[in-house]
DNA sequence: TCAAAGGCGATTTGAATAAC
DNA sequence: GTTATTCAAATCGCCTTTGA
């Protein structure tokens, strides 16, 4: 194939370059295909070619009135677009972009509507929209350009919005997914990780000794009979035994997928911010208050920040965390030094790879490689279980989503596998002398904690039976007990959570309205303490509560320990705890079936 | 020779900020 | 306090390329 033309910058004008010389990120492929067959690069095309280039650099270098230079990345995204609106204009011969006249811009709009698009029948309004917005920012640059589209394009919105397809939001990933790919990555970050890159500096040292002595394909021929006698960890989980060396590629770049994936989910970054990371960025600080130390993650944040290169952030990285990132210093050691970069996620761009460093250019990691490497690889790695019959898709950005709900939610039940990280992040999150500076992330969090204690407010005031003490007193209280969801509910609720600055405890048994004087779990100055708080230390405080949600937990603890009774090889001191057990258990359930009797409750 | 990495284009989503 | 607008990514499927 014949070389690809990039864009050359003989033809611009020397001011628009401004003093940094040609930008190199700057450089789009310009050959691409046209409707009839031909090139965009090709000699008919010069004109409209000429001017979409002019248009890009200007967004760059004289940008619209009243705004910061263009990112590199939001100008890929123009480039995008343009070709996308090049090749609508070749097929419906509309010249220049001068001629983008309303009428044109009208069947435009119109092609877009009609357009399918990635998974139904229309196409999102932020796709359209990202459209027109293109042409409009074009538009908006005209006095600046020879040839550009002399009217700005109606807003998508104001098409109809039935014309486009709402949204939903990213998911976060389900605790029986999360916990057992979290688990995981954190297991296979121990021992098998240091085995793993022994295995690697091994074959390193083979080829060192056999090269002098063998080449070519007797060369390889060696190293692989060598390696074949060397134990690799998982090995039973890679298909092919015979291909030592691609086995030993695969369990590297698994650690990096484990690295990731540990970071992602204990530390809440986005994916673009982790895999900006480098060499050296874990920072040890200790707190004013109490000399306690903690150690931060060190990076950079662009998406938010006004300034070029984005703004440096710190972010509580617990001790898996650093653990990974150690890892990932080795893993990229040779590579590091190999292209004298210090991102921590470098990669050769070649394709059956290599377990060592070869001829290859060297680049950083994207995160669509992370995502594809996250499902198609490492969930099957780790044998993640299925959800609801079916395989969860992984994306980068479930890490931070799941992250915020497993810091701002007290239910922690269903991550007990994780609870000691989780639980050091947090208390030093909510810590006054925190200096973590990703803000954004600590609203997210607080949104999580908000919304579960609305959630558990509404049950609460609605439920017919409750029970618990606290939660008797609250229900007896609610204008709206047995009644269904109604707008006054929320109002309510949104009244007393403004009143109070009240935050439930949820968990499996129960709620917690937490007060500190009356808690029996002995808890802190915010919330429950996580160590006592048992189903038997709740069951007689004052701050608790209960709904027929719970019920199910309280039926199954009951059952469980009258079996528990009934056997013959129980020693006294636990058939008392089974007792006591048992009358706890009935106790509560006895209140929620009052309720359902009459109506009211003691 | 070929499995598989990952680049690339197209589309979708998130969130800060501006406008109402 | 909402809604609209804009910038900045993230996601996803197709397709080319290549080390073993």
């Amino acid at each position: 194939m014949a070389s690809v033309p990039t864009s050359t910058f003989t033809q611009v004008p020397a001011p628009l370059l401004g003093n940094e010389g040609v930008p190199a990120a700057m450089t789009f492929n310009w050959g691409f295909e046209m409707p009839d067959g031909s090139r965009f690069s090709d000699d008919q095309w010069t004109l409209l070619r000429h001017a979409a280039e002019l248009f890009l650099l200007s967004l760059r270098h004289d940008p619209p009135e009243g705004r910061m230079p263009l990112r590199k990345e939001t100008i890929r995204g123009h480039f995008s677009h343009i070709r996308f609106l090049a090749r609508w204009m070749a097929a419906e011969n509309v010249r220049r972009f001068r001629d983008l006249d309303q009428d044109t811009v009208g069947r435009f709009v119109a092609m877009l509507r009609a357009r399918p698009g990635r998974n139904g029948a229309l196409l999102s309004l932020s796709t359209a929209e990202g459209h027109l917005g293109t042409i409009r920012t074009f538009h908006m640059q005209r006095d600046k350009l020879d040839d550009a589209p002399p009217t700005a394009p109606p807003r998508a919105a104001s098409v109809g919005k039935r014309q486009w397809k709402p949204y939903g939001g990213h998911p976060y990933t389900p605790d029986e997914i999360a916990v057992p790919l979290i688990s995981g990555a954190i297991e296979l970050l121990g021992d098998p990780a240091d085995q793993i890159i022994a295995l690697r500096d091994r074959l390193a040292d083979l080829y060192e000794r056999l090269r002098p002595r063998h080449q070519g394909r007797m060369l390889h021929w060696h190293i692989r009979r060598a390696m074949l006698a060397e134990p690799c960890p998982c090995a039973d989980r890679y298909p092919n035994p015979e291909w030592p060396l691609r086995r030993l590629a695969f369990m590297l770049d698994r650690l990096g997928d484990a690295c990731f994936t540990v970071i992602a989910y204990l530390v809440g970054a986005r994916a673009s911010e982790i895999l900006r990371l480098e060499e050296g960025c874990l920072e040890r600080r200790a707190t004013d208050e109490d000399g306690e130390e903690h150690v931060y993650l060190v990076g950079t944040i662009t998406k938010t920040s006004l300034t070029e290169h984005g703004d440096l952030h710190r972010w509580l990285a617990p001790e898996p965390v650093q653990r990974a990132i150690h890892i990932l210093e080795r893993l990229s050691a040779p590579l590091r030094e190999l292209s004298g970069e210090k991102n921590l996620w470098l990669q050769q761009l070649g394709r059956g790879r290599s377990p060592l460093p070869t001829m290859m250019p060297v680049a950083r990691l994207r995160s669509p490689m992370v995502n594809v490497r996250l499902n198609e690889r490492l969930a099957p790695f780790l044998a993640l279980p299925d959800h609801q019959g079916g395989t969860w898709r992984l994306t980068t950005y479930q890490g931070r989503k799941t992250f915020s709900r497993f810091i701002g939610r007290r239910d922690r039940t269903g991550l007990t596998a994780l609870q000691r990280h989780l639980g050091h992040v947090h208390r030093a999150m909510t810590d006054r002398a925190y200096v973590g500076t990703d803000f954004e992330l600590a609203e997210l969090i607080d949104e999580q904690a908000a919304e579960e204690t609305r959630k558990a407010l509404e049950d609460l005031l609605l439920a017919p039976h409750v029970a618990g003490k606290a939660g008797v007193m609250l229900s007896e209280r609610s204008p709206f007990r047995g009644r269904t969801g109604s707008g006054d509910v929320d109002a309510y609720i949104t009244e007393i959570l403004a009143e109070t600055d009240m935050r439930l405890g949820v968990c499996d048994w129960g709620y917690c309205l937490y007060r500190r004087e009356t808690s029996a779990c002995l808890g802190g100055e915010r919330e429950p303490n996580p160590v006592l708080r048992t189903q038997s230390t709740c069951s007689s405080c004052a701050n608790f509560a209960v709904t027929d949600r719970h019920r199910p937990v309280w039926e199954a603890r009951l059952e469980r320990n009258t079996a528990l009774t009934q056997r013959d090889d129980l020693d006294a001191e636990s058939r008392a705890l089974a007792e006591a057990r048992i009358q706890e258990s009935l106790r509560i359930l006895a209140q929620l079936d009052k309720g359902n009797a009459d109506g009211v409750r003691d």
